[in-house]
DNA sequence: CAGATTACGTACCAAGTGGTACGCAAGTGA
DNA sequence: TCACTTGCGTACCACTTGGTACGTAATCTG
């Protein structure tokens, strides 16, 4: 028990921060989109060689990875932990209608929805991390959901299952449309009303 | 007055036909998305050398552009028939339902969603047409909203203009779903249940 | 000091991109 | 028949893509 042991390496000291490089692929990937930064252009831009992108890489499928990895855990975790606010029910889902629709944070839209649009352009690590982060987001509303039914503050017609799904497919589109263009007051107002679905009281049955 | 006259041309015969190379490459990026086919691809698929490609579309913006224009004479007028339909307002929304979410005709999607989603990796000829389809699309939804709420047949209170773009943004989140890989039947439970909004009868003041 | 070991970047590779120069074939008019 | 006009495709262009062979610089061990 000890690999931990802190022996210095022999050769060459390495010089080549790829966390640093990661998280400027992300912001690349995220703001100009994953399929219009090439290699070539990204490594010009971290003042690395390309050689050493693939050394620390392993090819491009690992440099998307690992942006998409650091995306998750920088930007998609303080997401989801919306929906773990103590506040309750409507005010987590506001949370979340405020973060896919006028949130600065959301003003290029989202890496993981933008990289899930282009799935099959990836290798099989980054198409991994894509489902795997899409398994976990739609777990996240199901349990978010249900334990808000739980304890009553959502009563909703609308099984669970179906909700969440339909919350995913929404949050999804809001961040779409805002990497598109669409002016974040007009997003919020077709998310909300998107939204009014799971929120409205029952309506009478006629 | 006569530029009609058909007087023959003088050089050698004219061999290739545009219209079916147009119609060949709407297809192609129908299916496989306008950012998988290269020219190179196209005019080796189509049987045409490049530089005949050239001559009859003038460069790739002339190609898309035509494909486009293709794709909106033959697929989107027939949908936006829908709209026109004499059954009323709910056959016509069911209509439209149909054709987004399980009707063999958007199983790969939409071209004019894809399209669109990419739109600034196109020339000026063909964002042009894009956009002015964009704009041809949410008039005919204003309209035919306008026009079931003056029969009276729709008398939902989220007013005129926001519910075109609802409708707008839910039948192209749907096209893009689908064109994802999304099965039919959720596709189009989603989608139902996001178009509720509009069809429930208003809900009683508390 | 002399090896051994490691990370570094220059300079290359094949393949593919959109786009075109140019010679040649196939017609028409005189 | 012969010049002229027009459409055609071979064969190229410069450039970008993802990916790598290899010489060299920098460090540790002996």
């Amino acid at each position: 028990m000890s690999d931990d042991t802190p022996k210095k390496p022999r050769g060459r000291p390495q010089t080549l921060d790829a966390d640093r490089v990661a998280e400027l692929a992300m912001q690349a990937y995220w703001h100009e989109g994953p399929t219009e930064v090439s290699i070539n252009a990204l490594s010009a831009r971290a003042g690395v060689s390309k050689p050493s992108l693939y050394r620390a890489f392993g090819g491009e499928d690992g440099l998307t990875h690992a942006a998409l990895r650091t995306y998750a855990a920088q930007v998609l975790a303080e997401v989801l932990a919306i929906l773990d606010a103590p506040d309750g029910f409507e005010p987590a889902l506001e949370g979340l209608v405020h973060y896919a629709s006028e949130s600065p944070l959301s003003d290029p839209g989202c890496l993981f929805v933008k990289m899930r649009a282009a799935r099959d352009r990836f290798g099989p690590q980054t198409r991994g991390l894509i489902d795997a982060l899409a398994d976990g987001a739609t777990a996240a509303y199901a349990a978010f959901l249900g334990a808000a039914r739980a304890r009553g503050e959502w009563t909703g017609r609308v099984p669970t299952d179906l909700a969440a799904r339909y919350l995913g497919a929404q949050i999804e589109a809001a961040l779409a449309r805002r990497a598109a263009g669409v002016p974040p007051d007009e997003v919020r107002a077709v998310l909300s009303l998107a939204l009014s679905v799971l929120t409205a009281p029952d309506r009478p049955d006629p």
